[in-house]
DNA sequence: AGGTAGCGTGCAAAAACGTGCAAGGTCAAG
DNA sequence: CTTGACCTTGCACGTTTTTGCACGCTACCT
């Protein structure tokens, strides 16, 4: 096991963990507790992480967890997650996707409205469980910790079953080349899952996800049908969706 | 569990809580008092929080405040959901039922514990997402608003494929002849498949259910292994279930 | 006023730490 | 191919930190 693996293997430990023992980590990877430790000095004088007696923590809210993004949303976000409320029509039923711009997607359904709810993130159904006249309907799976969504074989085949007018994804990255994509291989999946089982797709996109490409694709633009965006992007940065056929949603 | 750890723990319990009780926190982090004590102190010093006899208050008013609204669990629940966590081994497959009880339950899992938890309820889900140690299955399903839980013949089906080792259900009725009840016809069927999917069967009894009979019969006493009841109630109270059989665990 | 629970201190064992060093491995110049 | 510089890794050693316990003291409650 090479070095640049090894810290590699730390870091992704602490992002999934939240916390690193040395000890364990030692007896996971068969090595002594010393080059553990070294490797721990050195990621902390890098500031990828804050050393601890007896092991590591993620070095600052830079790290933070979902609960932490949760309460700062964003007027971006708000912007656009009321402005894809505006698009459901009574009756629907609506696919939406986790995260937290989706979140104020839900929380900005009229409350006269009369749909279907169809999720995969708990947190949504929790939100969602206020709404005198919503039906809510919930995925079911293996919780994707760092998300708050619901993953896996179980997950993708429940969606299978399903038949949705309209679905609203949340992405990491949009890009006129690259196409949609995320941070998570299992999350791609799902999403997939997601737009095969919705006659339309609309991709909820703030400004710092514009024109930026994350490690897993999940599909390219000719497959989804519109996208809802900040007002602030210039015509310039939405040019190239526009060219690619979409129905832009200005928020 | 680590030092640094162990202090956020103390400040999250603070805020959450409105206060801390060194013995409490002592038996959940199954750590001595002393050590508790001297974390105290420390974060006395550095003005985190104000140390007083038994344990600690919040700094500042304005925090006192916050907490204070944030502390609607009533004692009992709390306490017999702690006790409930304790019957929780490592490695273990556990379902959990919705509910306020079930969700302090799931709030007193031990950090370092490595456990499976199962639940339809999307609460408990987000709940435990903060756990470091922990992989949640979640049941899908419709919603059923007033509980917030997922049931449903999807539901059924999900549970059907699961083998766990113990179940610890929630209901709003215990009576020796009429055994276990709820509110509502479609929660009963999902506790009974629940039951069917776990080799033992706990039920977390707060006072004011002892004795009292809802309308959709779950299971009679014979169907379950213990209950969980709060100390205060009297021996007199408890023989009935104590002759069915069952092992009384007192909270 | 007396008993109990909580407190602080001192102490010892255990765990984690940093440093220096040697064995072994890699790489490139000779 | 050999040599030497350089890096990585595990171990030994002494130091520091952490933790639980014993002891006597103090605060709180009845």
């Amino acid at each position: 096991m090479l070095t640049t693996q090894r810290k590699a293997y730390l870091l992704k430990v602490l992002k999934e963990r939240g916390e690193i023992v040395a000890k364990q980590i030692s007896e996971e990877l068969e090595l002594s507790e010393d080059t553990i430790r070294r490797d721990l000095r050195e990621l902390a004088a890098e500031g990828k992480l804050q050393r601890v007696h007896g092991g590591a923590l993620p070095s600052s809210a830079a790290m933070a967890d979902f609960a932490a993004r949760q309460q700062i949303a964003p007027n971006g976000k708000i912007a656009v997650g009321r402005a894809a409320a505006n698009l459901v029509r009574a009756g629907q039923v609506v696919i939406l996707d986790g995260g937290t711009t989706t979140l104020q997607l839900a929380k900005h359904l009229p409350l006269d409205l009369t749909a279907t709810v169809v999720t995969h993130s708990p947190t949504i159904a929790v939100a969602l469980q206020e709404h005198p006249t919503i039906e809510v309907i919930l995925i079911g799976g293996r919780l994707f910790k760092h998300s708050v969504v619901t993953v896996g074989a179980v997950a993708v085949e429940a969606i299978s079953r399903i038949r949705a007018d309209i679905y609203f994804m949340g992405v990491t990255g949009i890009h006129p080349k690259a196409g949609l994509s995320t941070g998570d291989l299992e999350e791609s999946h799902i999403k997939r899952a997601l737009m095969a089982s919705a006659a339309e797709t609309y991709v909820l996109v703030t400004a710092e996800k514009v024109n930026a490409a994350s490690p897993y694709i999940i599909a390219s633009l000719s497959d989804i049908d519109g996208v809802v965006v900040e007002k602030q992007l210039s015509q310039n940065d939405v040019s190239a969706y526009k060219r690619a056929g979409l129905t832009i949603v200005r928020a």
